[in-house]
DNA sequence: TAGTAACTACTACGAACAGTAGTACGTGGG
DNA sequence: CCCACGTACTACTGTTCGTAGTAGTTACTA
């Protein structure tokens, strides 16, 4: 579970896709994000470092040494995170008005949307 | 569809409440609804009427004229608020992740809501 | 008809947070 | 021994929200 649910913006999400994007949960240096984020927009080395930090202290990446430098991982996956999201606003609701916004969601969903859904509820039942 | 969607603090949230509340859709009056606030907290009827004119004007609520005064009520129920919510997170993501996401999200769900889905799903093809 | 109560409109300020970035300082490699 | 690289700390700005006062409008009442 994700820790401290605050807001995120715009900047914070470009670093979030960079991570997400860097498959197999590599581990990449402030300079590897900044460099990768130059290309898009122009911005500080400092201010990716100040961001990623930030991140860090909601919990939304991992900050682990190497060597001298601090190196950083997606904590959860761009899809877990996600569905992380999704359940965290329908928590802030009671027993009744979930079922009801689940049903909502649903009764609102795209044809592919139900065609996954109905395809993950398979997967649970097979096993 | 919700417009713009910006973040709902607190005091926003508890009016919406009390909108929501006001079963069958009914208007209610920026003294209506400081009255309920005001039995649970300390706030002044101007600080009311601030925070329900923002919510109109993010399209959370619909304000109607009524003689002097005006009236508000939600524009969405609870349930499609929070379904509108979900969908808004998922469609942050590419055609891949949303899969992902979804899948992530029925993967981790409680035996109630997927019941509720199987339920609403089962509902859909009966129609 | 003049006063008052109920409303709205406008304005303001502090706190939190995100975007942005500079400066100071430590440390390993040449 | 000094520089490049990296972190730590600090700071300023814009936006949103909580909070609320004041001014101005309007309708009803005494």
């Amino acid at each position: 579970m994700l820790t401290s649910r605050k807001k995120i913006g715009d900047l914070e999400r470009a670093v979030m896709d960079v991570l997400w994007d860097a498959k197999d949960g590599d581990l990449l240096t402030v300079r590897e994000v900044h460099a990768l984020l130059a290309d898009e927009r122009d911005i500080a080395y400092t201010t990716v470092m100040t961001v990623m930090d930030r991140l860090a202290r909601k919990g939304m990446v991992e900050q682990l040494r190497e060597g001298r430098a601090y190196t950083y991982r997606a904590r959860a996956s761009r899809g877990e995170m996600t569905a992380e999201l999704m359940r965290g606003t329908l928590d802030e609701f009671a027993e009744h008005d979930r079922r009801t916004a689940l049903a909502a969601f649903v009764g609102d969903a795209s044809a592919e949307d139900l065609a996954t859904l109905r395809q993950a509820l398979a997967e649970l039942e097979r096993r």
